[in-house]
DNA sequence: AAAATAGTGTCTCTAAGACAGTATCGT
DNA sequence: ACGATACTGTCTTAGAGACACTATTTT
């Protein structure tokens, strides 16, 4: 061929995992094992195995099992960070994912994931900062137009919980009467048999429904 | 480390490059200078140069000046298309960007370009399709929330103009009051001193506009 | 005056926001 | 009955679509 072949750079995957924590939208980070910043927490990321994963999705799922033990969770690609400075082994590639898991799921076990405030992670590594603000941006911004912030939650939950994750999502107070309506008006929703009642007080019980499909997105703003 | 270091993927950059060509939207195609699909045309790419690109942004304005002759032009990261099979040559990663050069800017000269529409380019090599594919939805989903589609025209231009960019890149006919109320509305553009007649047919002069900001994202859709 | 495009006014309808009101439970 | 949350109804207003109308030029 006339190009020659040509240096290759590192390729890594970085996964932003969002979960909802305290009432918060918080980040997973975990300690990395190896320099650089051995130790230090950062996104859920590792090199692209060529030899094992068949594309850069296999890859995400092998890093959220082996290093998080999670599975079956919801990602979808960001965006990728590629230059000559951003590691400082060589010139690197990150492929981003960001990825949301029902809040609570985390909760439990001996897992080495530390959660942080979204908004308030800290410095991280690499450029892991400028990687989970565009996550963020993501979920604002796509979150207003599609079933994607329902992904925090469980796959059974009440009119009133899904309102609140939209309003930690979107940083706003949303007005209850105008919420019902527009979901109920994008037929989004499905109404699960059974009823569930809040432990804390007393109150009336309440209709518990599920997303009809994984994921929505439309044309209006919720 | 205790993490080895892995086998390293072809990285490449492969960029979408859109212009409108006798109304209708036209991608660039290169004929590939190399093995593998050497002589077919594709969409405009090479390889990552880590000893000369400092990113990924660098690499695409490398390759749009040497491959192409073309130079401040629009463009964005698209997606990341990685996998073991859309190469034969080896497990690879392609860094796709969307580009959009004004109406006629690719006429003229001796340029090796080939414009194809983009809804009927035909069979491409790799998964360039698929590409393709993906930079269209981009540009439709979202040209009805930004000026993006105003980087198909030159940096001035009437009123008129601009709405048939926009039905062009909607693939729909918009009412001229409804959307010059919404571009007003929006106060996108400046008026521009000077007017502009057209050539072919008597008629009243038009208003010239220039964009206020390169690119403007907003909440409405045009 | 006619042709042609530029640009405006207005009516209707849908959807959003605000907010008050009603419903159904436990205690 | 009261507290608490679930859920509904209605008023007002902003924006979208449809469409008719006016404006300014050349021929």
């Amino acid at each position: 061929m006339a190009e020659a072949e040509f240096a290759r750079p590192i390729v890594t995957v970085d996964i932003v995992l969002l979960t909802l924590h305290e009432g918060r939208l918080c980040t997973a980070l975990l300690p990395r094992s190896a320099e650089p910043f051995a130790g230090v927490p950062a996104l859920i990321g590792g090199y692209l195995h060529i030899d094992e994963d068949a594309d850069a999705e296999a890859a995400v799922r092998r890093i959220l099992s082996v290093k998080a033990g999670l599975g079956g969770i919801f990602f979808e690609q960001l965006a990728t960070f590629a230059s000559a400075r951003r590691d400082p082994r060589d010139w690197s590639v990150s492929i981003a994912y960001f990825a949301l898991v029902p809040q609570g799921a985390l909760e439990g076990g001996t897992s080495p994931l530390e959660l942080r405030p979204a908004e308030a992670a800290g410095k991280l590594p690499f450029d892991h900062n400028e990687i989970l603000k565009a996550a963020l941006e993501r979920l604002r911004g796509k979150g207003a137009y599609s079933t994607i912030p329902a992904r925090l939650l469980p796959e059974i939950f009440t009119m009133s919980e899904l309102q609140a994750i939209y309003e930690t999502v979107m940083g706003e107070r949303l007005d209850q009467s105008a919420f019902r309506r527009k979901i109920n008006d994008l037929e989004l929703l499905e109404v699960v048999e059974g009823e569930k009642r809040q432990t804390e007080r007393a109150r009336r019980p309440t209709t518990l429904y599920r997303l009809k499909t994984p994921v929505a997105v439309f044309d209006r703003r919720i």
